[in-house]
DNA sequence: TTAAAATGTTAGACTAATCTAACTTTAAAT
DNA sequence: ATTTAAAGTTAGATTAGTCTAACATTTTAA
């Protein structure tokens, strides 16, 4: 185990990471919320623990062992979020918070009772694959909502953000993962949709929304 | 809310406060595997924050402020015990360690839920009591068992020591925070005690062991 | 294709929490 | 009542993680 700096770098680079292209220093001092020199120096910490690959000015790319240990956090964390929804009746748009800190608790007994209490989950409250005990996430071949067709009805199995406030605009919609929607159309120069949901209700999402939510055939 | 270490220190204080006289510097210094000069550097910060009253080379004090820090973050710890052994059945002698790490969890609203699920329960695995919401803590007149007079039945409600090594002793001794024991016979030279429980069964306790053991009538 | 902008690095400083070494105060013991 | 031992403090160094300011490299674009 890393310092809870450190898992919490090696889980940033880890997300950014599956987005095509290499992660940035910048990208990185972004996400974390730090500037550039600490990023710098920090990376080259977790390159001399091999968790991470570097050389000055290319990207950052994670090492077998540095993906491994970030499958780790990101099962906690997710095995967190399900737990707080789940046993403890907290709304999916709140726990992202508290798992953020129960992800760093160091225990696998914890968490691998977590896990049987919930019954082997696949996925957190917001459709994300939850990765097992070995790090093998199960990946459901999504695309975001932006690019279904207009007519075919998709089931939401993802949103690619933990905001509160991101959260509960979709609340405020009536959205759940798991739901089933069609698009009905698509507008040309906003990149905005309309939706019907399964009571034949129509709902306008904006561009920013549309590009967040994940769903499935 | 204060910093980890700041919160151990504090967690800290109030557990030796418990016993008579105030709390030394090197007390805490054992207590937490540190050295004197950085609990003295430490103890100034508190100081500072009003956290601790404290003069040099005087004993150490809460102040009304810290003493509600400290039952808020026993409260947390005693919580998760408590869950822990009742909703992950994990065993009550290697819930300690997750505890330590929960209990710097930031939520009111992941505890509170937590109580609300075990009941708003009034003590932990080991027979402590669980300070309220509002830091109040409803304390069981308990006498340690060296004081339980022969003859008369008792019930364990407490045992002051949470390592591996002392509760895997207990529980290999068949006893259990609830039981209903009786001494029949102290040993004046050693200390050692002779009690039997409810099916008759005849058990020595060291001294050292039975200092340990808090029990009501 | 060179100047400007964006990105990344180095150097040096800061804070929190720790340490060791040296010194001071208080308590204990002869 | 001194001396010795124990406990506590001060001073200065160390490490992790952060920062700003200055410099270097890479990318973009005029």
């Amino acid at each position: 185990m890393g310092s809870l700096t450190e898992e919490n770098y090696i889980k940033t680079i880890y997300s950014l990471s599956l987005d095509p292209g290499e992660v940035s220093v910048s990208e990185l001092a972004r996400k974390l919320s730090v500037k550039l020199p600490t990023v710098t120096s920090m990376i080259k910490k977790l390159s001399s623990k091999k968790l991470v690959s570097y050389a000055p000015y290319q990207g950052i790319k994670l090492t077998e062992k540095g993906r491994k240990e970030a499958l780790s956090i990101i099962r906690k964390h997710r095995l967190a979020e399900l737990f707080l929804v789940k046993i403890l009746k907290l709304g999916w748009e709140e726990v992202h918070e508290i798992a953020e800190q129960l992800e760093h608790v160091n225990s696998e007994r914890f968490y691998n009772r977590i896990d049987e209490l919930l019954g082997y989950p696949k996925a957190d409250p917001h459709g994300e694959p939850i990765p097992d005990v070995n790090g093998k996430v199960v990946s459901q071949k999504s695309i975001p909502l932006s690019r279904a067709e207009v007519g075919s009805p998709v089931k939401i199995s993802a949103v690619t953000n933990d905001e509160k406030l991101f959260l509960d605009h979709l609340n405020s919609k009536g959205l759940q993962i798991g739901d089933t929607i069609t698009v009905k159309k698509k507008e040309e120069f906003d990149g905005s949709v309309v939706i019907v949901n399964k009571s034949r209700k129509e709902t306008m999402l904006s561009s920013q929304v549309v590009e967040k939510i994940w769903v499935e055939l």
